[in-house]
DNA sequence: ACAAAAGTGTTCACAATACACCCATGC
DNA sequence: GCATGGGTGTATTGTGAACACTTTTGT
């Protein structure tokens, strides 16, 4: 009998009211069915290792994501308990706005769960977890990750959140702004935001740009 | 038919001569037999990954390592031309003094070679590598790796001179030692080294001290 | 007019950089 | 005494951090 590979997709959003959110599925079969975990599953013979999570991860919720990475090979022989399974976990950021999440084929239901709420997980989730929220407080530091999280036109202050809520600390507004429009890759919009209090310009991440700067060899260093 | 998995070591190794060096085997077995390789194999159905790259390495080289950690996992379906095969690359850094390498079991041959002057290489051992050296200069910067590839007692200057050739760039002698000696990892042995010019005094990595910084939540930026 | 959030500049301290001369040993 | 590599300090510049008041809107 020989060892298995899967795929498992660590999939974070953001929400302005919940903070980051992590997609989970709900198993519908053995082992650990009725659980919580992350979306996932067996690596098909003639696909890459890149689109066995994509496509579990569209067969279990529908969803596309806007990023993507891998994150770690986890392989202890005991993590799963029935038999030998080695996981490539993989790392996804998507823009929440609008995508609907529809359980399907392998996950009885899909949804998104606050980072401070999650629920108990089957295998060694829990710990593929901790890897991802590191990963991405990490690099959160010097890519500018967070653009993939955020709406298409965003007021900068929900910039400033995400990071603060993803850091777990306060950042200076005045300073962040400052250091975050000197990597040129934001685009100030000619709209505003509406809502109480007085309204924000919207900001539109410049994709080009950016590549460019990258290209230049450019180090993004934001916080 | 299942999916396969293996293990690869990307072994560094440094000599004040040659500069930065990588550990290769000569396969013995087809495919690419007589090509020059990464160390590794298949992982057994009982063992951990760790283990099972440990296992290969000491099979083909007799070698045992002084850091290692998980680099990615390629899985190309087209990588092994014979059949599906992923394999979960570490990184991985040992001190080369006395060391004596050993050939045996699948391996024809084992060699140092200098990273300027790598032989052709079998799958896609080539890409595996190039990412493996990003690795190493990327940690190089925040982690004081350099050690793990210096003897246990050395004179400053080998650490500069290691710093600059995995770098690729020249690094001012003072300001290098001055920010180095602040991380306070480092004790000053009352020995010199012997040689031509001016005996240089020897130091040694202090591990103890190393690890309660980082347990402060000490971040080392070095460079 | 007041509550709520947005916008904006300056100062200060520390860290990174650049740079050149003298010292100890072996031959 | 000369060639070889080792050792050290200071001045300047740039960057990160701290910090408070005014503006715009809705109610």
């Amino acid at each position: 009998m020989a060892i298995q590979v899967a795929t498992d997709a660590v999939v974070f959003g953001y929400e302005a009211r919940k903070g980051l959110c992590l997609l989970l599925i709900q198993r519908k079969t053995e082992p650990f069915a009725g659980s919580w975990a992350l979306p996932g599953g067996f690596v098909l013979e003639h696909e890459s290792l890149e689109q066995a999570v994509q496509r579990e991860l569209e067969e279990e919720t529908s969803l596309r994501v806007n990023y993507m990475e891998q994150l770690y090979t986890f392989g202890d022989p005991e993590r799963d308990p029935r038999k030998r399974v080695i996981s490539v976990a993989y790392f996804a950021l998507v823009k929440r706005n609008g995508q609907a999440l529809q359980a399907s084929t392998d996950a009885a239901d899909a949804r998104w769960f606050a980072m401070e709420q999650l629920p108990a997980l089957a295998f060694d989730h829990t710990h593929i977890i901790a890897k991802a929220l590191q990963r991405l407080q990490a690099k959160l530091s010097y890519e500018p990750l967070g653009l993939e999280l955020l709406d298409e036109k965003f007021p900068f202050s929900e910039l400033q959140q995400l990071y603060e809520c993803v850091l777990q600390r306060p950042v200076d507004r005045r300073n962040f702004k400052k250091k975050f429009m000197s990597l040129g890759i934001l685009d100030e919009l000619n709209e505003k935001s509406v809502g109480v209090g007085r309204p924000a310009g919207l900001y539109r991440f410049n994709r080009d740009k950016y590549n460019e700067r990258r290209q230049q060899g450019m180090v993004l260093e934001i916080l």
